[in-house]
DNA sequence: AGCGTTCTTGCGACCAGTTGCAACTCTCGG
DNA sequence: CCGAGAGTTGCAACTGGTCGCAAGAACGCT
């Protein structure tokens, strides 16, 4: 994941404090492994990583704070084609949308960045008079070097 | 589901016997249920409808069947924004690659097709240097009528 | 700082999806 | 039509995600 130079951490954590939502010790944890992350992580990483600072924590906690960041739109949830298992990805939410792009062979995942994507999106809300709030793409394939 | 004119029933089956892939009484119910879906059911939908005609089919093989047409790629699978609980969705492989438009209020889901949508891929394909076999595009956000 | 309200947590029970295994059944060749 | 062999099934056990509930923590107000 691009991991942006334009990310500072405590954002999330001051989202929270600015719309008076609690922050506990728990999902203090929760915050600060998702904006440390240098990839896409599953729910039972991000437990395990979570655990490591406070071994108490249980999983529904993880849960329900992913639901939580999730509904505030600060993270978006990812197949990544079901490469490993069939649970699902997050990463935080960034300033550029961009497209998920998984080789079925060796499993990498590249994203990609295109004002191609922002003109189907627009033609989407055009055509079918729809307010886009979220939206995924995502592709599954194989990349040039296992392709030989 | 558009269930085009186009969509003979037993294709499926066809498929497999065409391959070797040995057909089961189990099978050809899963198939059937698949092939005449009028709109995109879920794993627990298809079972429910699978043991209409045969009470004795497992829930494992209805998964282990929906694994195979998936690496088959003769069906898709789908989040549908997770409108309604956390499972897929699945829908017999069409002519026509479409996007799934999820609305977050009244969960209608519609289907869009767009040249713009195929253009996109394209471009992905060259800048990227990759062979895709799987896309999915779905978006999340209010239809006309859930905005008044 | 102490208190009360309200929200959150951990727990246990539950449900959905996966997997190893032994019994079964398809398919093909004879 | 039958039998052999490979592939498939149902089952049981397990894992991952959800939910109701009672105990516990956060935070605004004094
Ligand atoms: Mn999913
Ligand atoms: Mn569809
Ligand atoms: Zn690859
Ligand atoms: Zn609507």
């Amino acid at each position: 994941m691009p991991l942006p130079e334009t990310q500072i951490p405590g954002r999330l954590q001051a989202y929270f404090s600015e719309r008076g939502i609690r922050i506990t010790q728990q999902r203090r944890a929760v915050l600060r492994v998702i904006e440390t992350a240098t990839k896409h992580l599953d729910a039972g990483q991000i437990l395990r990583k979570v655990q490591r600072v406070d071994a108490s924590v249980d999983r529904s906690t993880v849960y329900r704070t992913l639901q939580l960041l999730k509904r505030h739109g600060l993270i978006d949830e990812l197949d990544l084609m079901h490469i490993r298992g069939e649970g699902h990805y997050y990463e935080r939410k960034m300033n550029r949308e961009h497209i998920h792009i998984a080789c079925l062979r060796c499993g990498k995942i590249t994203e990609f960045v295109t004002s191609t994507y922002d003109k189907l999106k627009q033609q989407v809300e055009k055509d079918c008079h729809f307010k886009i709030l979220v939206s995924r793409l995502e592709v599954g394939g194989y990349c040039s070097a296992c392709r030989q």
